[in-house]
RNA sequence: GCCAGAGUGUCGGAAUUGGCAGACGAGCGCGACUCAAAAUCGUGUGCCGUGAGGCGUGUGGGUUCGAGUCCCACCUCUGGCACCA
């Protein structure tokens, strides 16, 4: 029975169940139809949704619906990352197993969600902290170590004291942890790594092959992956066998080399000032660094400083005594620790030289650059030719690179290097929360893999958590006991998990194929649906995840796992949703919860309004009061068609609109000019704001229409209908209630996407306007077939054109047809 | 400091290829309905001016018949990078 009033909370639950009950968004492989894999970043299980998720997944169902309605065959779905540190401070906070906390949230997201009205098929549902999905992550981990791409090793590595666990770099921001904003500290432990550097190349290299990409995101990337091409050379030390190697990217400056620079922590340090009368203000100096946290260390406001060793290097190109010394802006974990330092050449080397009086020699001549250092005020760092500089002089700065390159690899002493920022991935973490690592330990057999049988390596649960340095695992005898896989003897297990980006550094190939016990998934699933189509979520992933998952793709790639090698063709980054300008808190108190929304305006209205106040890649200004609009809109929307229904209910639309008065021609031109701008601004801009201002307009159209009494039935119900259709991936739920009181059977998401009529869209008049001197004096309507002649003619012919050029001669007229006439006149 | 992106009514925003600035929505004003209110419907709404008209897309200049859009300089905001040799 149809309602009268538009009772959203009725409608929504009643079609959330009918698309559950009848399997409406199951997807499967179909080869007669082209694939379309659309995927939205899945959640951490927080428990609740915020408007970020809101606004994320209201986004990718768009896209879903819109291209499932377009003829693909739609993947499109949804899961948890739910494995992580929060799971852990609750068990602390409120004595809940990690698990329990977990699942009773997802269970409570999902119900969310569902209330969402999303197109997702939840029988493909992937939850990272269940075992039958961890099993895989191990199995990664087990594929990367056969391709020693996962190693071992003790190194300096980023400690959150807050979070008690160690960080890759990527997740260090600002030299604060990312998730808690808490100082990190430097501690040596013994750790493993993914070894994604031997990648960084084709990161790079692929970014180029990915043009649906942002530009901000690859440009992130890059920064981050930090190429740079030089040169790597070894130097003598006076009066001792050890050897310096620095690496430089300005080979062609070597000959304005006039001190060098070890970093405090070079193992050299040590070495070269035992027993020089510097050696004092040396060991002062590094003891000293080691208490400047790397933010300080390496900000730009930091003042240079630094002290010499009392040793001296040869610098092999002209046999020149150079003076070592360390200072603090040199680093020990890029390039060699070390450096030559050109002041002329170089901002950095031009103010240490100028603090401690070091001399500095132009090598390099631009055109309008200083010869002698004392002239100069800054260093100069553009190009030139080569001076001073022996037999090179003369040479452009380029060549000299090249040349003084392969020189040195002649003499045995240097070669051309490629250095990048880019590290290898930490990935172990002191937590219990996380997949073990399916690693053991025997004293006689050393670390072995555990065997791909064996896996899962299950997490036990009643688990203690004492605030530690160590992994929780390590208390749990039952865990740690284990027999080497090997010998047999008593071994112990690696207590420490796995960082939570490995878990999501491969779920999007895991949806192709999510019941899989044998494999993480079976390649002709994954040849099917792989890469995703457009992927959706927040710009906070640019590097992290986004770089991860890359890394990941290429490697199961090269081990004939996947046939993609770029895992997300197109990515879509969506701004943030604010509210009073700043981004939702707790804090700030300022959350708007989407629970609320949805219980007082229902989902259609939530997704319509957040879809409609901006352009998805930009923030997004919260307001009650758009919210108000965006349900009056549908009020709207729902009266129309309630209003009409008995009237078009049994009418046919016939193949052809011939005869139409011109009230119905109007209205056949709005329905189809809005079908065309709906269809453009959704397939190629994502602008849905404009897509749904389309749908608004149409809607007023519909409406005053309806207010005359004489209606072109069949025209009238071709435009309501069309509104429908349009409206539809937008508010999916009042759509269907209504597109079945319009007399179909079948559900709104599955009918085909509306075609424009280009003869509707064709007028017999257009208004032009009549501008002198580019102003506009007036408008007028002519026949839309007229000529330039003629629109010359009338324009001249206009009262208010001739007022305005009055006395003054016509000079030209620019017509631009169908648009407007321009005199100029003097 | 460097590199992107942005700056348009009271507000969110539109203007797709250099061609009528302000679509759509919000807010506000007026009117209808109502005992009244809400809802709804209609209508107006960039600024100045009684009016004719003038002015108007961060600022200043330029190109053009015509500039929110192109060029030059500058200001502000947002994001990213920032001793990476």
């Amino acid at each position: 029975m149809m309602e009268k009033n538009y009772q959203f909370d009725l409608i929504e639950e009643k079609w959330q169940k009918h698309w559950e009950e009848n399997n409406i968004f199951k997807s499967c492989e179909n080869a007669d139809l082209p694939k379309y894999y659309t995927l939205e970043m899945f959640p951490y299980p927080s428990g609740n949704l915020h408007m970020g998720h809101v606004r994320n997944y209201a986004i990718g169902d768009v896209v879903a619906r819109f291209k499932k309605m377009r003829g693909f065959n739609i993947l499109h779905p949804m899961g948890f990352d739910s494995f992580g540190l929060p799971a852990e401070n609750a068990a602390i906070k409120h004595g809940v197993p990690p698990a329990e906390w977990t699942y009773a949230n997802i269970e409570n997201m999902k119900k969310q969600l569902k209330t969402m009205g999303i197109s997702y098929d939840w029988d493909r549902e992937v939850a990272t902290c269940k075992p039958d999905y961890y099993k895989f992550t191990q199995w990664m981990f087990l594929k990367l170590y056969e391709n020693d791409l996962a190693y071992k090793k003790s190194a300096a590595v980023n400690w959150c004291p807050s979070c008690q666990t160690v960080l890759a770099n990527e997740q260090v921001v600002d030299g604060a942890c990312e998730r808690c904003e808490t100082v990190v500290e430097k501690k040596k432990l013994s750790q493993w790594f993914f070894k994604i550097t031997d990648y960084a190349q084709r990161l790079l290299d692929n970014l180029e092959v990915l043009p649906g990409w942002p530009e901000k995101v690859k440009t992130m990337q890059r920064n981050w992956i930090g190429r740079s091409e030089g040169c790597e050379f070894d130097l003598a030390i006076e009066g001792r066998e050890e050897k310096m190697t620095v690496f430089t990217t300005r080979p062609d400056t070597v000959f304005g080399v006039t001190y060098m620079v070890l970093s405090p922590e070079h193992p050299l340090v040590d070495v070269i000032s035992a027993g020089t009368e510097h050696e004092a203000a040396v060991k002062e100096f590094v003891h000293r660094m080691q208490f400047i946290s790397d933010v300080t260390r390496t900000s730009t406001d930091t003042e240079k400083e630094g002290v010499f060793t009392g040793a001296y290097a040869i610098n092999p190109m002209n046999n020149e005594k150079i003076p070592i010394w360390i200072a603090n802006y040199v680093l020990m974990d890029y390039g060699t620790g070390a450096i030559m330092a050109v002041p002329a050449h170089d901002e950095r080397d031009f103010d240490f030289a100028r603090k401690y009086n070091i001399p500095i020699r132009v090598v390099i001549k631009g055109e309008d650059s200083p010869a002698e250092g004392d002239q100069m005020k800054e260093a100069y760092t553009g190009p030139g030719k080569m001076v001073n500089s022996g037999d090179y002089d003369g040479l452009a700065y380029e060549d000299g690179k090249k040349k003084i390159t392969a020189y040195m690899e002649s003499i045995g002493i240097g070669k051309g290097t490629i250095n990048f920022r880019l590290r290898d991935w930490l990935i172990s973490r002191q937590r219990y929360w996380g997949a073990p690592i399916p690693i053991i330990y025997c004293d006689d057999c050393g670390p072995l893999p555990v065997p791909e049988k064996d896996l899962p390596v299950l997490l036990p649960e009643n688990v203690a958590f004492k605030p530690s340095g160590e992994s929780p695992l390590t208390y749990v005898q039952s865990f740690y006991e284990t027999v080497c896989p090997c010998c047999g003897k008593p071994a112990r297990r690696e207590t420490d998990t796995m960082d939570t980006f490995v878990c999501s550094s491969w779920y999007f190939a895991r949806y192709c194929d999510p019941h899989n016990t044998e494999l993480p998934f079976a390649k002709d699933k994954t040849d099917y649906w792989m890469a995703v189509d457009q992927y959706i979520g927040g710009v906070e992933h640019a590097i992290l995840h986004l770089m991860y998952a890359r890394f990941f793709t290429m490697f199961l790639h090269d081990i004939k796992m996947l046939s993609v090698e770029e895992p997300f063709t197109n990515l879509l980054t969506q701004g943030m949703v604010l509210k009073d300008g700043s981004k939702m808190s707790k804090t700030k108190g300022n959350v708007v919860s989407p629970e609320e929304i949805i219980k007082t305006y229902g989902a259609d209205t939530a997704r319509l309004f957040i879809l409609f106040a901006a352009p998805p890649e930009r923030d997004l200004e919260w307001s009650d009061q758009g919210v108000e609009g965006s349900y009056r809109f549908l009020n709207r929307v729902w009266r129309i068609v309630t209003e009409c229904m008995e009237m078009i209910q049994d009418v046919n639309l016939p193949e052809t609109f011939a005869e139409l008065d011109p009230e119905a021609r109007e209205l056949r031109y709005r329905t189809h000019a809005a079908i065309k701008k709906v269809t453009e601004d959704i397939e190629e801009r994502f602008n849905f704001n404009t897509a749904i201002s389309a749908i608004m307009e149409l809607s007023n159209s519909i409406n005053s229409y309806r207010n005359q009494e004489e209606l072109d039935l069949p025209v009238l119900k071709e435009a309501i209908e069309a509104m429908l259709l349009l409206l539809s991936p937008f508010s999916p739920h009042i759509t269907e209630e209504l597109w079945q009181y319009c007399g179909h059977q079948d559900s709104v998401y599955s009918q085909s996407w509306p075609k424009w009529d280009e003869s509707a869209l064709v007028k017999d008049e257009v208004e032009i306007a009549l501008q002198v001197l580019g102003k506009v004096r007036d408008r007028v309507m002519v026949p839309s077939e007229i000529s330039n002649e003629e629109l010359e003619k009338i324009a001249l012919a206009n009262e208010r054109v001739q007022e305005f050029s009055q006395g003054k001669q016509v000079v030209k007229l620019i017509v631009v047809p169908g648009k407007l006439v321009n005199v100029v006149v003097k």
